[in-house]
DNA sequence: AATAGTTCTTGTCTTCTTGACCAGAACTGG
DNA sequence: CCAGTTCTGGTCAAGAAGACAAGAACTATT
């Protein structure tokens, strides 16, 4: 392959055989919901380049290990969880200065969990924290390398996830009201959804949520207390909220 | 990152200083549509591993190009054109045993071009090949490492893409009609659509596709001739083609 | 030239989904 | 007991999607 040579731009000397190493890493953006908001876990840098600076969880891929072995790892490594409900892959990035040191090339997953919180301080509060993504992606808080953009298509994807795959009873406990199921759509899509609506849909698809027959306690501020559910089968494509409304559809080509 | 050690299955031994080398490759799934049906180019290898067999386009990321530079680049050298319709990256494969010589990661990308039959026979015919998607997807021609994987992730990235992005024009010539349009869909989404209703929807999505004024030579089994169309502006998200209607999502539970 | 066959285009009709909104139910606190 | 809050259930209208029929414009055949 690529045995061409005649192409512009391309040096004559150039021996495909002779390749270029790379260090190869994997990142890990992990997701939860904490108090209403989309939160994700950083970790402080212990080493140059960047020590000091806050960054997305991830390390050396080993050799005999596969991607998504190894981001399983690195996800074991940072909040003791092993077993998440979501790790995906969602982008790979190789610029040549994205490291000062060498040529690094990262694979980044996404990993979406509940109650990390707990999790997370009981393993390393010292240098890990949760954060409100929305603090990461206005720049507020600065991140190390190019791992601003890595978060900024690790939401993204989570949105796209949230439609196609209906996985937001990921992101809540194992049993949930559906205000809370709702509020993930609200926090991740930074849109207001019909409580009513809402629920209409979301018992309309049948086993995806599955009443318990309890309540919960209200909140302080009174109020009907909630039905609890908890999660049925996740959808393969086609969860039952979808972001886009076909009018809405319409309108959305002049955002952004 | 990933200083903890007392973890289950991390030799006490290992030290991330110590990086292994990988070699980065870049794999470019080439998708076209010929004679209604999705095509895909392939290359023959002309060195072990899999000497001889037929496999996907592709070649070593150079240190000093991005990862985005290195799939344009293996694009330009095996059809010659320059700027595609569609260039996106789609995955990371890096199994420990996908190349047996070494250890390879390689980023693939999706590229959708117009037009390029005639583009490749005149490029490289020798061992450059347009073949049917299907005839690879069923496994009737088997290709090298993982790239049937490949594939098979590329081909269902297409089938978003034409959903979320309406990038259907990408696939056909600089005017077309609009039974050439819904072709696209039919074959890559494997459904059939009312030409009727399809047109209602393509040409209400204002500014998606131009009328030119023009009309077809009918083919030679007849029929009206067809209006002319060329491609409007494109879409950041949503197209005004849907693959999963709300009844048809309810039962595409149980399928795969 | 008349007719049948093919393909594209236009129109109608029904059904389903969506979004908006209202009212009742079940709780809190004063 | 009453106001405030939150959840649940219902109605209603606008819009989209799918099925289907019919007309328009061409080729080929008789």
């Amino acid at each position: 392959m690529a045995t061409k040579s005649e192409d512009a731009g391309v040096p004559a000397d150039y021996d495909p055989s002779q390749f270029p190493a790379f260090a190869v890493t994997v990142d890990v953006v992990i997701l939860t919901m904490l108090s209403g908001a989309l939160h994700m876990l950083l970790v402080r840098r212990g080493e140059a380049p960047f020590k000091g600076m806050w960054a997305v969880p991830g390390g050396f891929k080993r050799p005999n290990e596969t991607l998504h072995e190894a981001a399983r790892r690195e996800l074991a490594e940072e909040t003791g969880v092993d077993v998440p409900t979501l790790l995906t892959q969602f982008g790979a990035y190789g610029d040549p200065d994205r490291d000062p040191r060498m040529n690094v090339v990262t694979v980044a997953y996404l990993a979406v969990l509940r109650d990390v919180g707990a999790i997370v301080a009981g393993t390393d509060a010292a240098d890990a924290l949760l954060v409100p993504v929305g603090d990461v992606l206005t720049g507020k808080l600065d991140l190390a390398f190019d791992h601003l953009q890595i978060v900024r298509d690790a939401v993204e994807r989570a949105r796209i996830e949230l439609e196609v795959t209906g996985i937001a009873t990921a992101f809540v406990g194992p049993t949930f009201t559906l205000a809370e199921l709702r509020a993930v759509y609200e926090a991740t899509w930074g849109v207001e959804l019909d409580a009513a609506n809402f629920r209409r849909s979301v018992v309309a698809e049948d086993g995806w949520v599955i009443p318990t027959g309890r309540r919960t306690q209200p909140g302080p501020s009174g109020g009907r207390p909630a039905e609890l559910y908890r999660a049925g089968r996740a959808w393969k494509n086609g969860g039952p909220i979808h972001r886009l409304s076909r009018a809405a559809n319409q309108r959305s080509t002049d955002r952004n």
